[in-house]
DNA sequence: TTTATATATGAACACATACTCATATAATAG
DNA sequence: CTATTATATGAGTATGTGTTCATATATAAA
């Protein structure tokens, strides 16, 4: 008979470093904000409809027929993409006509660019 | 009866805008690539992860132990984020010690940072 | 060789999510 | 008021994804 196994069998090789890590370590709060961010910027429909905005205001249609989605779809994706403070919109009558809301999107999507880009 | 209906019911109310967009939309290829690193970034366990390795290489168990979840899944992470370019490793015996590919995931998490901190 | 350890991989499953359809709301025109 | 248009919302559904478990591979030691 073979010995009985620790209950926990997590294995740690390098204790202080994953203790440091859990000191540097962001707070829930944050990580999941972040993913949040992130996530937004990780669905084709999104970005599309990001990178449209970068250039131009847009409304819901228009974006509906650049994307070949329905309205509906765009709308979903734009409360979304509203909620994270990534787009803004103004009224005209009935018409919403939506932006992006800081630069913070350009700067994202101009790094991520850049890594796509590198040559491997 | 009513009239019957346009078969496409797409509405299009700037017919200019949506073509401008069309023309200065990124090609398919790029959006997928874009969208991926994204994605990868979109999740907490590989945030949590990369976080921990713009401070430090590490290696599997370590992370495993970090985030609370198994060898396996880290190691599962840790291959889409590699075939994404995301990070490298160098192998030590039996040990893979994994680290940043570059500077652009720190990049990233800084702006998506400032963005999520930012007050409303 | 055999054994142990660190990591990788494939399958299965539970949960998330992006879409469409139907319906509701908001603003304008008549 | 009613009718129309633009957008929003809720439900249902098909697809995607992150995890665990079982197993395979790789390196080192005995």
């Amino acid at each position: 008979m073979k010995e009985v196994k620790d209950t926990c069998d997590c294995r740690i090789i390098h204790d202080e470093k994953v203790k440091e890590a859990r000191l540097s370590a962001l707070d829930e709060k944050v990580t999941d904000d972040l993913c949040q961010t992130f996530k937004a910027l990780g669905d084709p429909s999104r970005l599309r409809i990001l990178w449209a905005l970068e250039h131009q205001e847009m409304c819901v249609c228009d974006l509906a027929a650049l994307l070949g989605i329905t309205e509906s779809a765009v709308s979903h994706q734009l409360r979304l993409l509203r909620t994270l403070r990534l787009v803004r919109n103004r009224r005209e009558g009935t018409i919403l006509y939506y932006r992006l809301a800081d630069d913070h999107v350009s700067a994202l999507v101009g790094i991520a660019l850049e890594h796509v880009r590198e040559p491997r």
